[in-house]
RNA sequence: GGCCCCGUAGCUCAGCCGGAUAGAGCAACGGACUUCUAAUCCGUAGGUCGUAGGUUCGAAUCCUACCGGGGUCGCCA
């Protein structure tokens, strides 16, 4: 059963149909790559073309781009890189966009580009949704992303949040590198968990019913359960209370279930994350046993067996050998095989699991991503595996694991216990500080770094608060163009791709662009490591290096974005905050968080 | 004990498919500003990149071992 829920991020999925106009479009470093090369090739060099590199130096007093070409093609060929780096240098400087370049340190060409090149940039960047194309791959693949899939027996707390937010975050920026994403939950419905939780609500209808209860340890008491055990008896009566367990139980956890996913969805919306797939375990074993099915293919090619595992070293002290059905999961890398059935006979998560996996790789996909919480680590080695016996290793599985998030209030710990009511949720969250801190916060860190997560600091209106900051600098832009319609009247906005932007030379502006230019490769890389974090560091970059452009036309009134005197200039400089305006709107909306036009 | 992740400035962290003098923010220190281009700005100082080896012309980055922190370890999901 796969659940269609309403589609959403559509937008996201189309790919660019038709190519922008070649003038239109502008990677710097991808064009200087190409020139690089056609020098190189041009000398006679082959080994090593692909190993060339055009980046920013650390030291901008080493020019505005730097390659590495004349080192990584010196070696093969057997030449010295500086005379090499001379002869790339005179031949770049005839280039139309370089101003400038040089052999530095052990062979480094540093380039000044030219201030026409900077113009392409900011031009291209004027359009953020057609400059962002330029991210996109040539090799499209089917991806397929799953996050959140809590089991659901409870309303989402703080730690699924993060997994949420990367998760849909990875999905954006996957999917604006050109390839085709499928964003899907897996309801863990299958399990004794799910027991429990029918257990639980059973409690809370006799509740319901006017009987005093109290809830065993093993069930869960959080009163979440009270609604769903009112739900029925208002449409049950007293009759299921005198039924035996066996019949009252697939009612009762039919009714739960899907009262959680209800729940759980309420609070993924409230993050504005949106699943295209909701995928039931359950459903991979009734009506049909699909799971049956497929560990039967997989012992067709010897990978199933009856067997003892090993006892583990150093714990286990109540250990007994017992014989068991193993997949084996040593053949592709696991340390152990594994158990696929429980001793009461019935399947092993692990045993859904590849069943579901097998589905996935049967509608197409050509990469996996599983999102995963850090306590599910031990679990990466064997579903890797799997997905590779299953595929026959044409399948990529990548397993992202978020660690934990800590949360602080001013700086104190938020204790959490277990017990029923005491821990956060989601909502609690989102409805303290709103989506775009939480969605913004939990991408501004590695996710498998731990994450501080402060309710005081995330709202703080400062540049301490890189949320804020990084809002701020789109709004300012926005700010910027106000003021230069107030100066100069509206028109002063027209056509901006016509402005004469080879007058953006001085060193902040340049700083600006650059950074510009590096947004196709930022993203293309984020997409490529299943890192979006880097988004959100780049963004904070370019929010930084825009908010000191502004602050350095506080003391220097030439260097100000708008400046009634000068209108060619000012509507040059209008053009870069536009650009600027565009990348900082669509990263914001590749991460989820909103891009504001005034900071209330 | 096995496996996985982490160890970078006083603190919180980037950088990691090898490249130049290892970066940012906070805190510290020294200045500026008294303002709607608001929700600060400029500068200074701060480092055996956990330790020890190895590969390399070159290592925070790759390999090995160890130390420290976290997670996990047959029928929970």
């Amino acid at each position: 059963m796969r659940a269609e829920a309403p589609r959403f991020g559509r937008r996201l999925l189309i790919r660019g149909a038709a190519q922008p106009p070649a003038q239109a479009t502008m990677h710097l470093f991808e064009t200087l790559k190409q020139r690089v090369t056609t020098i190189a090739q041009g000398e006679g060099l082959s080994v090593g073309l692909d190993r060339i590199a055009v980046e920013t130096p650390r030291d901008p007093t080493h020019g505005d781009l730097a390659t590495n070409a004349a080192m990584v093609l010196a070696k093969p060929a057997k030449r010295n890189p500086r005379e090499l780096g001379e002869i790339i240098a005179a031949r770049l400087v005839e280039d139309p966009l370089v101003a400038g370049a040089s052999v530095a340190g052990p062979g480094f060409v540093n380039i000044t580009i030219a201030p026409e090149a900077g113009a392409k940039v900011v031009k291209a960047a004027l359009d953020g949704a057609a400059f962002t194309r330029l991210a996109e791959t040539d090799a499209p693949q089917k991806v397929n992303v799953e996050y959140v899939s809590a089991n659901p027996t409870g309303p989402l707390h703080v730690g699924h949040a993060r997994g949420a937010v990367v998760g849909d975050a990875l999905a954006n920026v996957l999917a604006l590198r050109g390839h085709a994403v499928t964003r899907e939950y897996y309801i863990n419905d299958a399990g004794s968990q799910v027991d429990a939780l029918a257990r639980s609500a059973f409690l809370r209808y006799r509740e319901a019913l006017g009987e005093t209860i109290e809830i065993p340890s093993g069930l869960y008491p959080g009163d979440y359960l009270v609604p769903v055990g009112e739900a029925l008896a208002r449409e049950h009566g007293e009759a299921l209370r005198d039924m035996a367990e066996e019949a009252w139980l697939p009612i009762v956890r039919e009714v739960s279930i899907a009262a959680m996913m209800a729940a759980v969805r309420e609070d993924l919306d409230v993050l504005q994350i949106r699943h295209e797939v909701f995928f039931s375990e359950r459903s991979l074993q009734v009506p049909t046993d699909i799971v049956a099915a497929t560990i039967q293919r997989l012992e067709g090619e010897g990978l199933i067996y009856q067997g003892v595992l090993p006892r583990p070293k150093g714990q286990a002290d109540d250990w007994e050998d017992r014989e068991q059905t193993l997949f084996r999961s040593t053949q592709y890398g696991d340390d152990i095989d594994r158990a696929l059935k429980k001793s009461d006979g019935s399947y092993t998560y692990f045993a859904s699991d590849i069943a579901y996996h097998d589905d996935k790789i049967q509608r197409g996909f050509d990469r996996l991503i599983d999102v995963l919480g850090a306590d599910h680590g031990g679990y990466v080695k064997r579903m890797t595996a799997a997905v590779a016996a299953l595929s026959h290793e044409k399948v990529q599985l990548d397993c992202l694991l978020c660690q934990l998030v800590k949360l602080y209030r001013a700086g104190e710990p938020v204790k959490m216990s277990k017990r029923a009511g005491d821990f956060v949720t989601l909502r609690d969250v989102v409805d303290e500080v709103g989506a775009d801190p939480v969605r913004f916060m939990m991408l501004y860190r590695k996710s498998d770094a731990p994450l501080d997560f402060d309710f005081a600091k995330v709202t703080e209106q400062s540049r301490d608060n890189p949320v804020f900051y990084v809002q701020y600098a789109h709004a300012r832009c926005a700010s910027a163009k106000r003021q230069a319609v107030e100066a100069l009247g509206a028109d002063v906005l027209d056509d901006l791709s016509e402005a004469a932007a080879e007058q953006l030379v001085d060193a902040g502006e340049k700083a600006l662009i650059i950074l510009l230019a590096q947004w196709p490769q930022v993203l293309a890389a984020a997409a490529d490591s299943a890192e979006p974090h880097r988004v959100a560091f780049y963004l904070h970059e370019l929010a930084s290096a825009l908010h000191t452009q502004w602050n350095r036309g506080k003391d220097d009134t030439a260097l100000r974005f708008v400046n009634a005197e000068a209108r060619d200039l000012t509507r040059a400089r209008l053009a870069l905050v536009e650009a600027v305006q565009a990348v900082l709107r669509t990263g914001l909306s590749a991460l989820g968080v909103s891009a504001p036009s005034e900071m209330r």
